[in-house]
DNA sequence: CTGAAAGCGCTTACAG
DNA sequence: CTGAAAGCGCTTACAG
């Protein structure tokens, strides 16, 4: 492989007049630039990656951290990724992806050896294990999801609160005064979860200021439990006329539980779930929903954290907390209550 | 952050030494190797990524490049990406996660910056713009999927033409004489999704063979779209007594068409269909299936590739062409034909 | 506008 | 069993 002594050896100057001519940090005649450029074509030179990250101590890879966890619905997490992954490399950074079941480990390893200029963490807990390292890492990282300590680093998501007041305001609106709002597994919100009761205690709240009655409960996060889970609501509260679902697995299983009770939304039952649009056509999912926006929460924490590591942003500049603001798409599942 | 310089200082010895002690490729005495593993500990010594990379030309980074095509079903891809990765992670390897829509830059980037040791690149078509580039490339690379020119690289995939036969010959010996196989769309086929039709060439060469009558129809691999082509499906063939999935997005869909049809498998209809277990899992299909195995392959696919980058295989040494054979797993959907 | 040199942090022949 | 030195391929002050 070509180096950048053989480009400068063959456009007849020296490695360092090489090396600016392609950086253009500084001024180079036209005549030196047009030779470099040609050696360069010619002996398809490509600067080493490992030679560069050694000399600059800027890798061009950003970390990440995905956790593919037993009681999780895989395909959900991947939109995330996708968005990390797209934004990440319009911004000139590679992926390096770690999937390791055991986070806090992986995360010292690719910090600690320098293999990332940042690190973006995704579905964060509570209290989540990988923060502290994070924090004593020397690069700046970002988060998907609200841990209960932002120090340190920049945090992003979807305001989970409101997003259960818009839910439960919406079926208040129109006329519903009895709900059941479905949630992920409890050992979800055992492990820190957080999102899970965010969303469950503000919907909880605006049920209780508007004197209506909602039901939590939570359902699994595979089938076939989450259809039974589902069934099962549906013979215990059966004056429920509105269905909250905060729960894509339940998302996903709902249409044939649906089917197989011969009920349809919203003649029936109101349905309104959070998921991204992404998520509901791969699953032909016809419930208005809160726009979960993982490729637009995505895209804003790879932004932030290259700005982080491009020192755009001072050092002492206070790290954000920022929420994305939930958002109702109407696809039609929800209207007035069925008669009692 | 620490350097093999200070832990050196604080051992003692030499920094040659201190290496040494860290590899284990010479002899070290005793009191020597303790020493330097105290400096390791106190000062939380991690060898630099990319400098150990030019040091030895060696990245311990595999390149994984997937892509997401607008009209594959994306959450099947995952299953691979994952395989690929715990795999590379077991063998001491990290993965670059490339998702570019332009794979070939990609590829090219990757490998000509030496960024990784190896590649894998997932959902191969027939005629591969990004092989030439591989073949080109210092670095080996292994691939899920057959292309038309397996040269220079190792190839594995599941034997989609034995699948095909295996769909057939099943519901031929349970007495089905009129099936339809549910292909992917008609542009999966012209990109060189070569799957496709090496599994349909070879279940209609089983069919003619055996004098049964099998149609065939591409679907949608989206929602609702894929709902409409099977009802069609349906309309069109009434005789029809056994299907064959060969299409994620129509296996995720099928239960809820049959059951607005009021259809039941196996009773009215016996499917057969082609995906994961996992898939099966994460969407309850309740259909009996050939096992794609797409952990299996990202794991096969990784191996090889180590086995190549660590020398472990003579240079000389053939490249391989491996299939996995496929199976049946029996969840009930087939049985003898309704009668007519 | 250009070049010679130092340095990034490792590994590994070479010498003893 | 250990050390001094060269080298991996870049970038970037320093000098002119």
């Amino acid at each position: 492989m070509a180096t950048i002594g053989d480009v400068a050896q063959a456009a007849g100057v020296s490695r360092s007049t090489a090396s600016y001519a392609l950086s253009g940090k500084r001024a180079i005649s036209a005549d030196v630039r047009r030779r470099v450029e040609d050696a360069v074509r010619q002996l398809g030179y490509t600067p080493n990656a490992g030679a560069r990250a050694l000399a600059t101590s800027q890798t061009m890879v950003i970390g990440l951290l995905a956790q593919f966890l037993e009681d999780e619905f895989a395909p959900a997490m991947l939109q995330y990724m996708l968005g990390v992954s797209n934004t990440a490399r319009e911004l000139g950074y590679d992926i390096l992806l770690v999937s390791d079941a055991d986070g806090t480990r992986a995360l010292r390893r690719i910090t600690d050896s320098r293999m990332v200029d940042g690190v973006v963490l995704l579905n964060v807990a509570e209290r989540d294990e990988r923060l502290p390292i994070l924090r004593s890492a020397a690069q700046p990282g970002a988060l998907v999801g609200l841990p209960a300590d932002c120090t340190g680093v920049d945090v992003f998501d979807l305001d989970f609160e409101e997003a259960g007041r818009l839910m439960v305001d919406h079926l208040h609106r129109l006329g519903h005064r009895e709900m059941a709002l479905v949630s992920q597994p409890e050992h979800v919100i055992e492990r820190g979860g957080a999102y899970v009761w965010r969303l469950q205690n503000a919907a909880l709240e605006a049920a209780r200021a508007r004197g209506i009655t909602l039901h939590t409960v939570s359902a699994s996060s595979h089938q076939p439990d989450v259809g039974q889970d589902l069934s099962a609501l549906l013979d215990t509260y059966p004056d429920v006329t509105g269905l909250l679902i905060n729960n894509e697995a339940a998302a996903a299983a709902l249409p044939t539980v649906l089917h197989q009770r011969g009920l349809t939304a919203p003649s029936d039952l109101s349905v309104v779930g959070r998921y991204s649009d992404e998520f509901a056509r791969t699953f032909s999912l016809p419930y208005s929903s809160i726009e979960s926006a993982p490729d637009r929460l995505g895209r804003m924490a790879v932004r932030q954290l290259v700005r982080r590591i491009e020192g755009d942003v001072a050092a002492d500049e206070p790290h954000v907390v920022r929420f994305v603001t939930p958002e109702l798409v109407d696809r039609g599942s929800t209207g007035v209550p069925r008669p009692a």
